[in-house]
DNA sequence: TCGTCATGCGCG
DNA sequence: AAAGCGCGCATGACGA
């Protein structure tokens, strides 16, 4: 085969690539309306130049089991997919999408089980996902046929477009896995020394947490005080008279005593230490580069989880060692206040949409009248999004109420759902899961004719937290469809940037010598380019978030605005 | 000594 | 013990 396959017929709009039950590979070629053309097969070795062959040749839409599985070992053969189906992950949402009153038929051989390994994957080695494999194209080939027909039943595109948007969000995490987030060694090492002190040899405590700890126990009278020890700890504070009822930051902070003050300092520094310090160092960045592992479709709401090295916590002040390549600069971008967007958007909310005008929603929000300070519209509309019934936050949700009431109207169904044990769904489709058995049973024995205030009591505190779930899916869940909306037309505006001159890495993936995504965090992002391309840059992610919001709320008017800035490192200062 | 659970804290 | 959502991870406690 070679060039004459172009001749040969049509080029296939679709290819289902399918490992083998045995050692090879299958290529089904697919026509625009899912009807099989030809199949080819491909060896191990050959099913990357396979791949690459009809990538360039006609940008097919690749159907894939699971992108997590099949993509990093093409990119590490610097074979980049432009589009993909991902049947893995659409199984999970057409299954349970609540928008097709028939959804898709559950096969517990497409169940997503999360991965036990983080483990880099050998090159096409199953097994290291710890997903169940069903094998063949044939199996994927009927997956794929059962979803076509799931999607061709929807009342409108929205589903469509959320499949896609998954997919692309999962090429985008495997990109940026391969690429990585340009991480300076010798800048955190900075960093540590001086807030630990040298490092300590022999995995001893950093001379910065012995002095703390000595002065805690010095206050406290109790020189061996059982510092990282917190139920011991708590102990030796009640010794010492300070009667807290944990050692958590929030409720030591309360307190008087002399040694509260380098108590918390120390907890400070541990978590540095034990969380981002020297062996994290060691065990999570190689050649210059942090590699999470993004797990797309992680979170029920539609977020991505991660896996290895705390991808998803990275603390602030540890960001300046975020480091772009010698001549090449970052793009950081973040949105101001999404989710409250969001919700003003889904639920065609003029009068919020018109306190989200500007920079600052809360500001906006001041601006309508519904309360006094900003400090008091964060509470408020926090506390509406997150189902708050007590406190300065509860006390001021009613009065959003009168303001928005399409807003409110939009989370209080959802938690009245919930807590009735129903279903919502995004804006997009993706749907919460039902209650589990043991929420049902509790619902059950409350409301059996023997049961006790106890037994209600719980039922109604379960019914509660439930609520306060589905209330917050609906918001966090489409907040999280913009964002892949986001990534995917960053991604697609990016892949028209030349490459560099001078390649970074000669070694690198091939696209990690262009303008590429190294970094996603729910709203924010952060894009690694040649300097000279830096404006350009920067301009496709503000008509990336432009195209995102116009996608997601057709017809409805809402900013969306971006807090952007171009820099050669993460930190917050220069 | 192993696996599981709870705690506490980092991120959005 | 943060009020109110979603996560991951290191650690110590505890039971087997």
């Amino acid at each position: 085969m070679g060039e004459a396959d172009a001749a040969a017929g049509v080029p296939p709009a679709q290819i289902l690539l399918a490992r083998d039950p045995g050692a090879g590979w299958t290529l089904v070629h697919l026509d625009a309306t899912g009807a099989e053309t030809r199949r080819e097969t491909a060896s191990e070795p050959d099913v990357a130049g396979r791949v690459a062959y009809w990538e360039r040749l006609c940008a097919p839409r690749w159907v894939v089991r699971s992108l997590r599985e099949i993509y990093p070992p093409l990119l590490a053969e610097g074979v980049r997919l432009r589009r993909a189906h991902d049947l893995l992950l659409c199984h999970a949402i057409l299954r349970d999408t609540a928008l097709l009153p028939r959804p898709l038929t559950a096969s517990s051989a497409w169940r997503r089980v999360d991965p036990v390994d983080p483990a880099p994957q050998a090159l096409f080695e199953l097994g290291s996902t710890g997903e169940t494999a069903p094998a063949g194209a044939d199996h994927l080939l009927a997956q794929w046929g059962a979803q076509l027909e799931a999607l061709s039943r929807a009342p409108d595109a929205r589903l469509d477009l959320l499949c896609r948007a998954e997919s692309t969000g999962a090429l985008v995490a495997e990109e940026m896995t391969a690429a990585g987030l340009p991480w300076d060694r010798a800048a955190h090492e900075r960093i540590l020394e001086e807030t630990l002190g040298p490092r300590p040899v022999a995995g001893g405590r950093p001379v910065r947490m012995a002095e703390l700890a000595q002065r805690v126990g010095d206050l406290l009278g109790d020189p061996e005080v059982p510092i990282d020890s917190p139920p011991r700890l708590l102990r030796a504070l009640h010794r010492a008279g300070i009667l807290v009822e944990s050692t958590s930051r929030w409720e030591l902070a309360s307190e008087e005593h002399p040694a509260i003050e380098p108590l918390l300092a120390y907890k400070k520094l541990a978590r540095l230490h034990t969380a981002n310090g020297w062996t994290w160092l060691r065990e999570w960045v190689r050649e210059g580069r942090f590699r999470p592992v993004y797990l797309t479709g992680g979170v029920v709401t539609g977020r991505w989880a991660s896996s290895g090295g705390g991808a998803l916590q990275i603390p602030r002040g540890l960001r300046a060692a975020v480091r772009a390549d010698e001549g090449w600069v970052f793009v950081l971008a973040d949105v101001a206040q999404l989710e409250p967007r969001v919700l003003a958007a889904m639920s065609q909310d003029r009068s919020m949409a018109d306190a989200a005008q500007g920079a600052d929603l809360y500001e906006g929000v001041v601006r309508s009248g519904a309360v006094a300070t900003r400090e008091e519209a964060k509470y408020a509309v926090l506390g509406a999004m997150y189902g708050s019934t007590t406190g300065e936050s509860g006390r001021l949700v009613p009065r959003l109420r009168k303001v928005f009431p399409r807003a409110m109207a939009l989370v209080d169904d959802a938690a009245r759902i919930g807590e009735d044990g129903g279903v919502v769904s995004t804006l997009l489709g993706r749907s919460s899961p039902l209650p589990d058995a043991g929420w049902r049973a509790a619902q059950s024995r409350a409301s059996d004719v023997d049961a006790g205030g106890a037994d209600e009591r719980r039922a109604r505190s379960r019914a509660r937290d439930r609520g306060r779930f589905t209330r917050n899916f609906v918001v966090q869940g489409t907040a999280a469809e913009w964002s892949l909306l986001w990534l995917a037309e960053i991604r697609h505006r990016l892949s028209s940037f030349p490459a560099a001159e001078v390649p970074v890495r000669a070694s690198g993936p091939v696209f990690e010598r262009a303008a590429h995504l190294a970094f996603f965090l729910h709203d924010e992002v952060i894009v690694h380019c040649p300097q000279e391309q830096a404006e350009e840059a920067a301009e496709a992610v503000r008509a990336a978030a432009t195209a995102a919001t116009s996608r997601l709320f057709p017809g409805f008017e809402i900013e969306v605005p971006l807090d952007l800035r171009i820099a050669e490192h993460a930190g917050k200062g220069p």
